[in-house]
This record gives C-alpha cells, sequence and structure tokens, in this order.
DNA sequence: TATTGTTATACTCTATAACTATA
DNA sequence: TATAGTTATAGAGTATAACAATA
C-alpha cells in the first residue's frame, strides 16, 4: 500500500521533480524500521545504539557531549547510560581536570559489540551497488547539503564552530 | 565532529566509494530531528504525526491498517488514536459489514492540520535545487530501491499483495 | 553565579497478556 | 477458533524542575 492513490490525480505534471522528495521522506521513515532491527540484534533500544555508536572506543566522552549527539536532555542521558552500564558495556570516569564531568569510557565488551554493530551497519543494501561512482558522490552531497541546512536551521544559536 | 579521526586511516582506498552509504546513515539521524520539529510545530508527538499522516481525508481507514503502517502493535495504537481523537482530529466509526472493525476518519479540523502538515513537509530544502531533474530520477529510484529491499527483507510473509 | 550531572515527576511510546465483541 | 480492538501492566524514552557538587 504505498498509496496515495488518489481517483484522478489530474494532470501529471512535473510527476519526476516532485517524486524526488517525497522519496526521500518515505525513505526515511524505512531507515528507522531498520535502525531498530539493527539495536534489537544486539539486544539494544534505538536511543542505546545511538549512544554506544557515538561512543569512542579509544577515548572517553563526556556525558554532555553525548547529550548534544542524542539532541536530548542530560537528565535523559542519565538513565540511558545507566542502562548501558548496567549491562557492562561502557563505564562512567572522571574527567580529572573538571571533577563535574564524567567520561564515558567503552568496555571491553562494549567495544566488541560495538565493532560488531559497524559492521552490520555498514553493510550496504545491494540496491545501491548499482550505482555509479558518480552518482554516489552527488547523492553523498546533496544528502549531507540536506543535513547541513536543517542542522543550521535548527540550531540557530549552536556551538557551531568555524574552523 | 563527524569523527571517524583514526589516527592513521591506512591507505585511501575508494574513500568515495565508502562515504556513500555513511552519509546516508547520518541523513536518516538528521531527519528524525527534523521530523520531531516539524510535528512539534503542529503540537503533535512524532508518532501522532506518522498516524495523521497515513490517514486518508476521503476514505476512512481501519485501526489495523494504521498499526501496520506505524509498525507497532494494536494495543499501542489504541492509545495514539485515543489522544488524536481527544483533540478533535480524528473519529472513530463503524466498519458496517463487520462490527469488529473501527474506521479511523479525519475531521474537519484533523483535515486542515493534515493539509498545513502535508504543505509543510513537502517545502523542499533549497539544497535539492541544484539537482537535475535527471539526477533526481536516478536518486530517487536508488533510495526507493533500498526502501522495497529493507522492506522485502523485514517483512517476508507481509501481506505482499501483487498487484 | 554558572555548569555538570543526578533525582523526582509526569507523559508518551512500546510490547505482552488477558479480555470483549464479534466472526 | 480466529480476529479487531481495548485494557492492564511494565519498561524505555522524553522534558522540566529541583538539587548536589564543582567551577
Amino acid at each position: 500500500m504505498n498509496s496515495k492513490t488518489r481517483a484522478k490525480a489530474g494532470p501529471e505534471v512535473a510527476s519526476s521533480k516532485d517524486d524526488f522528495w517525497p522519496a526521500v521522506i518515505e525513505f526515511t521513515l524505512s531507515q528507522k524500521a531498520w535502525w531498530m532491527s539493527v539495536c534489537e540484534e544486539f539486544g539494544l533500544t534505538a536511543m542505546q545504539g545511538h549512544a554506544l555508536r557515538n561512543l569512542d572506543p579509544d577515548r572517553p566522552v563526556a556525558m554532555s557531549a553525548l547529550a548534544d549527539f542524542l539532541t536530548c536532555d542530560a537528565s535523559n542521558v542519565t538513565g540511558i547510560v545507566d542502562k548501558l552500564e548496567k549491562r557492562g558495556l561502557v563505564a562512567r570516569q572522571g574527567a580529572g581536570h573538571d571533577r563535574r564531568i564524567k567520561m564515558l569510557a567503552v568496555t571491553e565488551e562494549g567495544r566488541r559489540l560495538r565493532d560488531s554493530m559497524s559492521a552490520r551497519i555498514l553493510e550496504p543494501p545491494a540496491a545501491i551497488a548499482s550505482v555509479s561512482p558518480a552518482d554516489r558522490r552527488r547523492l553523498a552531497a546533496v544528502l549531507r547539503a540536506i543535513v547541513d541546512e536543517r542542522a543550521a536551521a535548527a540550531a540557530p544559536a549552536r556551538k557551531k564552530v568555524v574552523l
């Protein structure tokens, strides 16, 4: 049921142009389901998966940085990290220079799970095999431009470090 | 912080190819935040927005069909529809031929809100303006192919009506 | 005073299981 | 028996507000 089955769609004008953005939106929805299923494979919820994905096995990450990445409140991160820590995937550590800050380190078990999940995520769908390198570059560029555009619109007063 | 800042990345092989899929994943995340903000504009949660989007102003939709679209349990849909109905955006109706089934009709107020939201959603980001019609067709086809592939993998024994 | 993270609280989303009413 | 939807319950995510420790 892809629907939008309008009885009569009226004059078929610029259909190829108008289909692009709807296709992008439809794509996004399918990705959500895909992400949940991937996380489920590893016994994680969607947010726990996002959190673990953002952590760095080589270098502890501050709670606040994780909250920033997940775009959710710090109090929320506390609960999410609690569950990851209870499962032994991450560990809270002091930051040393600033004792308010807590850094999140990935445990050995967490690293293994994270690596497995990364490999799983990066399995490209078969459907992109036929796409030429040029098209890949173009599509990737478009998607990144949209990301940047939306991010700029959503966070007008964010850090926005101008490297 | 796009990171993956590996100290030494080794031989830089096929970098343009390997960046494609990561770009797609990153895009998906930004879309989630975007969708939430759009729904918020209209006083809806993300799921309420999805539900309203799937309903048809011209033709009532069964609860079960909505559950299917949202890929969540029927008991969950009950609560989501409760809130939409309490706000006067949708109304439960009998199906006539099968009195177990409840159809969801969009109210006049619901239709207005839905139309506004649709218009808002279909505002294409400025970033896609530079993409040629030919590229749009190709890129849309890629995205739809991925959607179909993932849907087929996720729902092997689904209805899958072969129109 | 301001910041980092936690706790308390409340609401939404989520699934499972038990239930009602149909079929 | 099987199906459509509800209710009860419990776990997870979510934000706000109040708080402790630290800067």
